[in-house]
DNA sequence: CGCGGAATGGACCAACCAGTACATCCGCGT
DNA sequence: ACGCGGATGTACTGGTTGGTCCATTCCGCG
């Protein structure tokens, strides 16, 4: 079941919903087809079950950062850089983000572990910033959601669009030296943009 | 044939290459299905087709903003606020884009009308950039490319994670209030990006 | 041991869907 | 008028695919 879970996933992030075969996923599984609907009743309960499967599990990395120990700079650039690091290792996640946003979200809005899903990361930034415009190093005014907004999206594109990216600029984003800069650019540009 | 092109571009950016349906692609056109593949011999052909005049027309609305009339700070505010209105304005094309990164640029590959994409935009920030720098306004060293993927990371996100992103914040980033905000923001992010 | 419900296997089905066969029609140049 | 190539309508097909039926096995419990 779980190995069902995994295997679907996979599947999922690879095909998209519509794309994704049951049989393929059955295939891959050492249970089979029947085993798949007698758990989850239909391809779209299992997409449901692979989508939230997937959010939670991201929501479990990440937990503590020990983000409260560091001057609020070190912490946001450390905030910012795990992001980083986290989309590019979970590649599967965000196709799973993409898929589901070509679904106008129809099923996690469905889904009732929405609920519980925005307060961690939202909570850290607020408290970093908080802290950070008391000491009058960050400029006051700003929205969390919007901060995270940002963050999200420079960290989420660079895994999403890699492949047009690279192809209309012809250059090669994933090697090591890449990711590195690009990394480091975006938490400059996070902080640049909370400074003072 | 061009009405073909158009309804099977909304097709494929609704419903994603494995999602649609040539049949009702047909079925929403004055022709019929038989014709499709007089003109696209195949589904993908289709797609291809879809994908490059998606490309293709979004490049002309690029064209000309005369940016080389105004002064650093305000060709760049211009421009990053142009690609905002641009994306938002434009949701079937990011959705070919996402539908297209979904299948890892298989089809933007083999199609040949790449090469010649990657100059206008670039170039564009390449020379506002230069004056910048040229003028003292704008720190040295930075990658115009890395620019460019910055802008299009905070333009291109706000369109196609919505979805997602609004359920789990509970909140509507659709409201002309909400874009004019994450717009201002942007455009301020960029250009803190690039100041000295 | 024997009962009941959960777990499985494997063949099967009906709908769907990309793609085609075939015949026809239109319009233009000669 | 005629021929010819491009355009088009209709009905069809063959493979695919989500989903199910029936029968069987497994396992914990009284």
């Amino acid at each position: 079941m779980a190995e069902i879970l995994a295997v679907a996933t996979q599947e999922f992030a690879a095909k998209g919903l519509s794309g994704a075969r049951i049989d393929a996923i059955a295939d891959a599984t050492r249970t089979s087809k029947r085993m798949i609907y007698y758990y989850f009743g239909s391809k779209e309960g299992l997409y449901l079950a692979v989508l939230e499967e997937s959010y939670r599990s991201v929501r479990l990395t990440e937990g503590e950062l020990h983000l409260a120990d560091l001057a609020p700079e070190d912490a946001l650039a450390r905030l910012v850089g795990f992001t980083f690091d986290h989309h590019w290792n979970s590649q599967d996640y965000i196709r799973i983000v993409m898929s589901e946003n070509m679904q106008r979200g129809e099923y996690l809005a469905q889904s009732k572990i929405i609920q519980k899903l925005n307060v961690p990361a939202i909570n850290a930034i607020r408290e970093l910033y908080e802290r950070g415009v008391a000491q009058g190093l960050f400029r006051p005014g700003l929205d969390p959601i919007d901060i995270h907004a940002s963050i999200s999206a420079l960290c989420f594109f660079n895994v999403s669009n890699q492949y047009t990216f690279d192809l209309i600029f012809k250059r090669d984003g994933r090697t090591p030296r890449a990711l590195k800069q690009r990394r480091a650019n975006i938490v400059e540009m996070i902080l640049r943009y909370v400074r003072r």
